[in-house]
Formats: structure tokens, C-alpha cells, sequence
DNA sequence: GATAGTTACGGGTTTCGTAACAATT
DNA sequence: AATTGTTACGAAACCCGTAACTATC
């Protein structure tokens, strides 16, 4: 057994056993990592995925547990490569951000400029994606951090609340909602309204809080993201229901907003770190200069909790 | 990076950075692992051992932290390598068990009975130690399992108690002591004692029991173990305090014993592993046959307890 | 026929062990 | 002189990639 072996399968389970995207991914040919996979097999003496048709169909109950553990082992083998990166050079290295439009537009690009000042031979890479997705590439390791809303379900990842986001209402000028007081989901219904996409906390956040009041809006709209929502709030399709960090009121002269944290959750921005990572001097630091009320310490035990390594040991 | 240089760095710590020993313990020429090392290091871009003199002389304060990492790895492939055994056939195997003594001889023989008898296609070992070399074997992965008294300041293996050992006071017939009501330390210290060595939890516990008091009894002689320290009571050499499972009336004729349990702190028996391990499955059942009342989830939670993994992490 | 994974084979790299070397005790 | 770790070198093992093959859709 190799270590390998089970980077292999590890790509091979994040391609959703695509055996010639995980070949790809780690610049192998598909037979190499055929045969990786055999061999590994062989080596435990356990099939790991069941086959017919020429694909990979799922892995077995035995691969599921198998992966579990190469996945930490293949995590700590590049905790080893980044502590020894600190070792050599504290401030030297690569740091990739996964994030969501809304909090790379609106709330991180202060972080990150100072910490490019501070730190310029750090490159660092920004990926965009849904919360959902930006937790799959920690989770996958293809990101070291992400900073995103919650998402709930997810024992992959750490999730270490650091801000909350409030809702607020944004209308063109004179718009009668900006009268109401106080507003009520009942009035926002009156309305077009603009929301995000599927899949973004902001939606889930809106859609649970109408349902609950026994409420259905129109939603004329589906937006990607703030700015978009905005444009057309602007142009007189609706309204939109947005974080507040998204409203500048010097920048979105065209628009009006009216604050709603009384009638939708709150939801928390969060950092999310793969657990039982080694984070390096810098992401540290990055994460203090988006959240300083968060301690090195806080952030190692947040790290460090357990959620259910072996607990759920099948029982063979 | 391979699995074989971490279990080579690994091998290296456990022989006390003599690279020779842990050559012929891998079945490797020293060449191999001194390359290994070096490998290892230009890998990393990090010196892990400071030489000079022709010895590695100790690890560098890197060094230190990516053993830890290391051993977590190399762990963690053992387990998939058991795990995988017990996913071919759940009742065939090794089960290393260390031990000391008192236990061995006293209170593990029908456990051990049992469980041959039960799983017969499982090859049993068992180790002997003092507590402390017990928990080095089990943290070395040189033992699955050790059952010994309770050691304290270790954070390397996870000790789950299970049962509770008392002390009493051996004698030869008609000796004094045995008419003593209630006995006391004072009463004791009448007489010359015979004691466990140093290292061993009954000669602490019985140690500090005496110091608390501010009384300091005549120790005439530190035998290795409890049958030794019989064996001299009969003789006339002095009176022992021993864990009360040592006695047994039926076959220790020679001798009287009574209760000093009011006396000395009881001290926990143990059921000593690593942390984050996978046990086998008959290694669960060999704990329950020794503690039934110990459930196997409970036996989980306590692998997964972390005890300061990453915490710790240098400051650089 | 196109796609996805497995087997076959030649070439290059890796890594081992033996042997020679260097540096301490 | 004995012990311990490092360097040198030839042989064996390993692993990769190309190419051919097999089985589905």
C-alpha cells in the first residue's frame, strides 16, 4: 500500500468514480490508475467498488469505510507538505479561497487586500461557487478555505460561524414598501420579488421564513447573485431580498432599502476549514483579518473536533 | 513522500534514533533507511534529525511535529489494513495483548480462556510489562491492546477504565495485623514491608498513602511481582500490600490476608489502546469477555477522543 | 461506433542490498 | 578496533504510458 494508491482513490470517489477524470486530474493515464485501484485491492484483499458494464458502479460498504480513512490519511500527508512549507518559509506559499459572488464582492475584498499588501508572495486563488459547492472543494481539499453561509448537514467540514448577515429589502425609490412601518412578510408579498438562485442560504433563508408565515410570493426572478438581483430591482421587475452588505448607499443611488432582520433568520458567515487540517501562518492570518474576534486557538479546536471518525464502524 | 519513509521515521523514533536497530526491525539494510531519511527530508525541504558525531542525536523541533503527523498516518494505515482483514474473515487474526503480571496471572486468565476458546483460528500473543512499557507498546502499535493499571500523563493512548483494584494486607498465619480493627497505617508501619518495584501503580498508590500520612514504612525488599512478594511473606520476610485479586484463599494456605481497601486509594484497571485505531472485531470481544459491562460504542467514543492532536502546534 | 475500463508489453525510474568509506568511542 | 551512519554502484523490482482488447450504450 501506497500512499499513491489511495490519493487515487480518494480522485477517483471526488470525480464520482469517473476513473478517466480522476486519470486526468492526477496527470496518469487511465490504465495507471486502473491498475492502482487493483492493486490496492488486492493489497487489502477487498473489493472496493462494485463493477459491471464497464463502469464503477458504487463502492461496496467495505470501499465506504476504506475511503473514509485514506481520506484523512491523504489529508494529513498534505498537512505534512504545508507544515514543512511554514518551516521553510513562513510567508511563502499558495492559499486558495473558495467563496460565493456575494461575499467576494461585497465583504472579503477589504480582507484581501490587505492581506495581499501584507503578504505578497503568498499567490493567492480565488474560487467561486454556491456554499454547497465552496464545502465540497475544503471538504475535497482542492480549496484550504472557504468563507460562505452555513450549510447545515455537513460533517465533512468545519463550519465556524464568524459574522452574521441580516436581510434587507431593496426597491426603486419611492417605492411604498420604504413607508411601511413596521414591514411585514405580508406587504413583501404585495410584490415581484427577486431571490436568489437554489442551492445559496440566502434563498433557503427567505423561502422557509414565507413558509412558515403560511405565505406565497411571487418570485418573478431567480438571480445569481446581488448584482444582478439589483440591475433589476433597478429596472422595475420586483423587489429583491438581499444580505445587507450588499447595499451601498453611496454606490446604489438608483435603489432604496429597507431593513428586514426582523422577519428573516439571520444566517451566519462562516469559515470552513477541512478538519484535522494544518493550516498555514498565513490562513491564519487571512482569517483574522476577515473575523480578528476569532482566536489561532479557537480556530485549532474548532479543527480539531472530532465529528464521528469510526463511530458509525459498520458492522460487518 | 511514500507510506515507507513515514513508517521509516516512525520505526526510527520507537528504536530511540538508533537507525541500525530500526533497519533490522523493518527487514531493511541500513543504507536503505538512512536514504529513506534523506528522501524524506529533501522531500519536505525540512531537516528532521540534527546529527553530528556519526548518531542522529535528536529530532529537530520540525521534526518532532511531523513524527506526530507521521504516526497518525502510518496508524491510520494499519487500520485499513485490519480493517480489511476483518472485512475477509472476522474471526482470524493476531491480537497482541500487553500486560503486566498481576494481571496476566490473576485476572486475565479466564478471559483469555474463553476467548481461545471461542475464536481459535485467532493468533494470541501476549506481552509483558510494567504499565508504562504496556502503554509504550500499545502507542508503538507493537500491541493491539494492554490491560494494566492506570498510568498517568499520557496523552498518547486512551485509558478506559474498567475495573476498580483494592489493596489488602498479606501476612503469615497468627500474624498480629490480623486482629487489627480497624487497621491503620500506623499498624502497618510496625512491620517490614515488601512492596512492587518502582514504576508499577501499586507501589505508587501505596507510597503516597504513606507520605500523606507523614509516615515512612521500612521497605525491606521491592519484588517484581505478586507471587515474589508471597513468597517472601511465607518465609517470614516481612508483610506485603497487594491488589486483593492476588489472593486467593483456596490455594494461598499459607498465608492471611486483610482488608486495607479504607487505606490506599483503589487504583483503576485499564483497558489501554491507541488513539483513533480500529479495532478488530474479536479484539472488541476479548474487552467485553474482561469488562462485559463496557459497551462497544462507549469503547469507541474513547478511541475518538481527541487528546490534543494539532493543538499544540509550534509557533515557528 | 463511441465510451469507459482492463490487459499486454517495452522502457525508464526507483529502490534495494552489498561493499567501500568516514567519523566517533 | 568496533560501532554507527553515509556514499557508490550494479541488479532487481516497480510503475508508467502506449497500444490492443473487451464490454456496454
Amino acid at each position: 500500500m501506497k500512499l499513491s494508491h489511495l490519493k487515487a482513490l480518494c480522485e477517483i470517489i471526488d470525480k464520482d468514480l469517473h476513473l478517466s477524470d480522476a486519470a486526468f486530474a492526477l496527470h496518469r493515464s487511465q490504465p495507471a490508475l486502473s491498475r492502482q485501484i487493483q492493486q490496492l485491492e488486492e493489497d487489502l484483499g477487498t473489493i472496493l467498488f462494485e463493477r459491471s458494464r464497464n463502469r464503477l458502479l458504487r463502492l461496496t460498504p467495505h470501499g465506504e469505510f476504506i475511503v473514509e480513512v485514506a481520506r484523512r490519511i491523504v489529508g494529513d500527508a498534505s498537512n505534512l507538505r504545508r507544515f514543512a512549507q511554514d518551516a521553510k518559509d513562513q510567508d511563502v506559499g499558495t492559499l486558495t479561497l473558495a467563496t460565493t459572488h456575494t461575499q467576494a464582492r461585497y465583504t472579503l475584498p477589504r480582507t484581501i487586500q490587505r492581506f495581499m499588501a501584507q503578504y505578497d508572495r503568498v499567490e493567492l486563488t480565488l474560487l467561486q461557487g454556491s456554499p454547497v459547492q465552496c464545502c465540497d472543494m475544503v471538504a475535497r481539499g482542492q480549496a484550504d478555505l472557504a468563507v460562505c453561509a452555513e450549510v447545515y448537514d455537513r460533517d465533512d467540514v468545519i463550519q465556524l460561524p464568524c459574522h452574521q448577515m441580516q436581510r434587507i429589502v431593496v426597491t426603486q425609490p419611492g417605492h411604498p414598501l420604504l413607508s411601511r412601518h413596521p414591514l411585514t412578510l405580508g406587504d413583501i408579498c404585495q410584490y415581484p420579488l427577486i431571490l436568489y438562485g437554489e442551492g445559496f442560504n440566502g434563498r433557503s433563508v427567505v423561502d422557509s421564513a414565507f413558509q412558515a408565515a403560511g405565505l406565497t410570493p411571487k418570485v418573478t426572478l431567480s438571480a445569481i447573485d446581488a448584482d444582478v438581483s439589483k440591475t433589476y430591482v433597478e429596472m422595475g421587475l420586483g423587489i429583491a431580498i438581499l444580505a445587507s452588505v450588499t447595499f451601498d448607499p453611496d454606490k446604489d443611488t438608483g435603489l432604496r432599502r429597507v431593513d428586514a432582520s426582523h422577519l428573516f433568520s439571520s444566517s451566519s458567515l462562516c469559515v470552513v476549514m477541512r478538519p484535522n487540517s494544518y493550516l498555514r501562518n498565513f490562513t491564519y492570518e487571512l482569517i483574522r483579518l476577515f473575523a480578528p474576534h476569532i482566536t489561532r486557538i479557537q480556530i485549532q479546536q474548532a479543527l480539531n473536533r472530532t465529528n464521528l471518525p469510526y463511530s458509525q464502524t459498520p458492522s460487518l
